[in-house]
DNA sequence: GGGATATACTTAACATGTTAAGTGAATGCG
DNA sequence: CGCATTCACTTAACATGTTAAGTATATCCC
């Protein structure tokens, strides 16, 4: 069998961590995950989104988000009002602390990304995500396993 | 602020996901985690590794493991036996039964990443891979913020 | 109108990620 | 030797990943 270490789960898994490991203690300083990290700049871009949305952008499952809006809601983070047309619908948005809380880390986070681009090259940089992306396009579709044509 | 959802880290944790989704069913099939699935593929490899070794090898922290050895022993997928010149050090090793699951789910695992290969294509795969060790070796030394020129 | 279905979450349960603390065995060294 | 330190894990505690089940509201459609 192939040499597993060097198979693409886990060439994808290192690089992402060697990424991460550079964020990770600055987030720390402020109490903040990477995933909460994540809800914070997706809410920040735009005025509200509902939940299932900023599941979508933040990259989360139903289940970890809602767990961490009743957080991020208890720290007064984020702010939740249920939509005035659809009971079921709840609109999220960042709280005026929020916004201060990501006006204290962002330049840090900035900073990192910065030296990261320095050192890995900005054109390589654009061209690994561009691969990234292609590759995510290739799989798209061939879904779970569990939809069409299914062999059973 | 940039958009987050074209981050580095959120372009790899895409690309990573739309991979592995292709194999967790599979997998689960026979009751396996992915991380299970890279402990028992490292074990396969090799006679027997101390835990240290197994966890730089699969990629693994310490305490997950710990907890995720005590499982797969339990179910009789490993065995462990005290080093005979270290007794803090255990050697760890695939048994029987565990080799017997892997070549029940090696095949399907090799033809899902076939698929993948045929689909994204070989050679863009071999440079998408070696893209990905660059960026980590980039980033070796650049540690976690916490160790040399500590600026506080 | 009203019951079946679908939708938008939330909860539950279990596994792993992550950091800190704990435990027992080796090592360093005065 | 003996005691402090280091080492190799393990446990603990809390957050997230993942799948299944639950809840309340909307929508379909006869």
């Amino acid at each position: 069998m192939r040499d597993f270490s060097r198979s693409l789960p886990m060439s994808l898994l290192r690089a992402r961590e060697a990424v991460m490991r550079q964020f990770r203690p600055k987030l720390r300083e402020q109490g903040l995950t990477e995933q909460q990290w994540r809800i914070l700049r997706a809410l920040a871009a735009i005025e509200a989104a509902e939940v299932t949305e900023l599941a979508r952008t933040a990259f989360l499952l139903g289940p970890s988000l809602s767990r961490i809006l009743r957080d991020l809601e208890a720290r007064n983070l984020i702010e939740r009002k249920t939509a005035k047309a659809d009971q079921r619908r709840s609109m999220v948005s960042i709280s005026k602390e929020g916004v201060k809380l990501m006006a204290s880390v962002a330049p840090s986070s900035e900073a990192i990304y910065a030296e990261i681009t320095r050192r890995f090259g900005a054109r390589k940089l654009a061209e690994l995500q561009e691969m990234l992306g292609e590759l995510e396009q290739s799989l798209a579709g061939l879904g779970a396993g569990d939809e069409a044509s299914a062999e059973e």
